[in-house]
DNA sequence: TGTCTTCGTCACAAAAGTGTAATATTACAT
DNA sequence: ATGTAATATTACACTTTTGTGACGAAGACA
């Protein structure tokens, strides 16, 4: 997976979606796009964009409702969004803001701007409560840096496994089914094989094998639960 | 919920009722059918299916208007929703989502298709609510991590067994025959050797015994009721 | 362009668990 | 004490689940 962060445009106006995706494939972002609140539902869930540029007005008028939609559900609540709208009245601000949007821009709006915003929430979210560094004994991983350290010696891992380890330390003492880990770590309705999740798993227990030379092994944290998935523990099997 | 959920299948063609249908057993699901939505709420009200797939569009009364109204009933608020719609985009600018709809596919999907966002689903909704830790003396059963332990030290138990325990636990102070075992631990329609439950329970002593190293005996508390079953009791025997 | 990573899949080996039948033990009525 | 029925234990063939090396595809990078 590529580290260019990916943007969904959610708007009803091919024009527009084009422009939008225009100016954001020049500064570098991949782009998504969806007509619908349907569509775009569909698309969060499965694809988990970095930002979502969500258009107030949508047939339907349910811009709104899915934005308060997404705010409100675990999964997608730490997804930032941007709202695009033509009225400028305060009350659709503050009744945005409400829902727990991340920003606003009012059409008609240019291309730097748009671009700029983008980058402007991306850093804010990305540079929050979310970048504390996780550390299990001298196990660190630092979600800013996007490292994985043993005794502050940087552990050699793959991108895929850097996610399955955060996603562990996050959710540590817990049985997760293969399904489960498939969803929060590949993205949900991404059909993989079974095995897949195993190879990582070991590719994962392989890397902290390797950087736990002298100390703890710390591939031991990664617990197979026989029968019901894999679990992140510090208490021994 | 270790028994295969139900789904409620919600559609006026018998074709794709069929269709579905025989991808939900395939799967290991149960279903029921309704075609109409009038049908579909009696059935909802009665048989309080785990999952209900939703057609979107139902003669005389729309399957959107059900949706809202299942979602607006305390009742069945929390029974998820799949809406299956066909793909034309003016269908899709009525708002759906603050209806609360949990997911939607558009025809025609595949079986695999259907079964993945299925299963995803049903992980999210029956995630959510964590089963607390069950503790009888020093024995603790956790089903959040899928352990068991005596002084927090870890048993080594099998799948079986430990669903055999977990039964037990949750359902102290009472004897069970062994096909009332069977039912709540192997599922119904399984059909085992009576002496088959007598093997478990001796491999589940085995373990309770293991694990009790220098304390009480665990295995004490899964008794022999001769003539009648076991029953796992604090009480001595 | 060629080289280097990373990824997902597959095939197969290894490990763990399962159910059954045979055998041993126990409890209870007589 | 003894016979009998009920329960416990054991051994083992079989199935399921998990681990892992190999490999081609795709993309990053220079």
């Amino acid at each position: 997976m590529s580290q260019e962060p990916t943007v969904l445009i959610v708007d009803d106006e091919a024009a527009i979606r084009d422009m939008i995706n225009i100016a954001l494939d020049t500064a570098g972002f991949k782009s998504m796009m969806a007509e619908t609140a349907l569509d775009a539902h569909v698309n969060i869930v499965d694809n988990r964009p970095d930002l979502v540029l969500l258009d107030w007005m949508l047939p339907g008028g349910s811009g709104i409702d899915l934005a308060r939609r997404l705010k409100r559900e675990e999964l997608t609540a730490e997804i930032p969004i941007i709202m695009l709208t033509a009225k400028t009245s305060e009350d659709n601000k503050v009744q945005g803001l409400d829902v727990g949007v991340d920003d606003y821009i009012t059409k008609p709006f240019s291309p730097r701007e748009l671009i700029a915003r983008i980058k402007a929430v991306l850093r804010r979210s990305t540079g929050n409560h979310r970048d504390k560094p996780i550390r299990v004994f001298d196990l660190e991983l630092d979600p800013a840096s996007h490292r994985v350290s043993v005794d502050s010696k940087a552990v050699d891992i793959g991108p895929t496994e850097y996610r399955l380890l955060h996603f562990f330390m996050t959710h540590p003492e817990k049985v997760f089914s293969r399904d489960h880990i498939q969803d929060q770590v590949w993205g949900a309705n991404v059909y993989l094989e079974e095995r897949t999740v195993d190879v990582h798993i070991g590719r994962l227990r392989k890397a902290l094998t390797a950087a736990s030379a002298d100390s703890i092994n710390y591939a031991g944290l990664v617990q197979t639960v026989r029968g019901a998935g894999y679990r992140f523990s510090t208490r021994s099997d």
